[in-house]
DNA sequence: AAACCTCCCTGGGGGC
DNA sequence: TGCCCCCAGGGAGGTT
């Protein structure tokens, strides 16, 4: 599900809504595992402690204390709500982190492909999940120069390379179409053969896309909530993810689908070579 | 080493 | 209405 638009705006929220550093007073968790199990310190750890930071690393958020981290990745379907503490559980909560104000801040995930980690503070890089992960895109190394010399080699398709999180973190099935689409690139390409022009174009598409879709608030195409529970608007920005046989919005031919490594892909191919 | 495939899950939609 | 199959925003682990 998420990306990095959507897990940004999640990350924007859970800032906002934790601002007024309540102190944890129980943690619940239920039996069920996510990718992981969850950890069974996470009410130990938490308790007496109130969150003073919200980051993001990949599609990672960070939840800091002043004595540990919560490594939280929202898989396909996973979701963060604050709700009042008497409020009732929904099917497929999983976590529920009661604070002193009355407040609960609540992981919800049908699909359980989500996690919930533990990590000591100032430790989370190190963590097998997060230990491999490439350059974040809207940083200034995330260049043509590093993107031409990763790509060397390499018979996958440009849209593959682009997915790879331990070449760069964040892009996903959606913005890897949409990025491909601004670039004039097809997704079929492979990724040695795109040139440093070709690079510079898709960079700078990558991250108009994926900056535009965070100033929507992320793709909302089911699951998706943001942390007040509000849906995502960029949906209807989208120029070929999920547009099959639909007119490209910019020369009118009928936008292709093709599946690669198992994913849903969508093109023009009149705008993309 | 690199590039596929499979699997972890639930639920929604389409075809019959 | 029901059943069955396919699909879905991710990513680690296994296989070739």
């Amino acid at each position: 599900m998420p990306e990095l638009p959507e897990v940004e705006t999640v990350c924007r929220g859970l800032r906002e809504q934790l601002s007024a550093k309540s102190e944890v007073v129980s943690v619940a968790l239920s039996r069920k595992k996510l990718r992981e199990p969850m950890p069974k310190s996470l009410a130990a750890k938490l308790s007496g402690q109130a969150f003073i930071a919200v980051r993001r690393r990949a599609k990672y958020l960070l939840l800091d204390t002043e004595n540990a981290t919560v490594i939280s990745h929202l898989g396909m379907s996973g979701s963060w709500r604050m709700a009042a503490t008497d409020e009732a559980a929904q099917k497929h909560d999983h976590c529920r982190i009661n604070f002193a104000d009355g407040r609960s801040l609540i992981y919800h995930d049908p699909r359980r492909f989500g996690l919930l980690l533990l990590a000591e503070l100032g430790a989370e890089q190190k963590s097998k999940w997060l230990k491999s992960l490439g350059l974040e895109p809207l940083s200034v190394d995330f260049t043509a120069a590093y993107m031409l010399q990763k790509a060397k080699r390499k018979s996958v398709a440009i849209k593959n390379f682009i997915m790879d999180q331990k070449i760069v973190v964040g892009v996903g099935n959606i913005y890897a179409a949409e990025a491909l689409f601004h670039a004039g690139i097809r997704p079929q390409k492979l990724a040695s053969r795109v040139d440093l022009a070709s690079w510079q174009r898709l960079i700078a598409a990558i991250q108009n896309v994926l900056g535009d879709a965070i100033k929507h608030g992320g793709t909302t195409l089911r699951d998706y909530r943001n942390a007040r529970g509000e849906l995502g608007e960029f949906q209807a920005e989208l120029f070929v993810y999920g547009r099959e046989n639909e007119n490209c919005k910019t020369c009118g031919s009928p936008i292709k689908w093709l599946k690669q490594t198992g994913r849903s892909s969508y093109f023009c191919k009149v705008c993309q070579k």
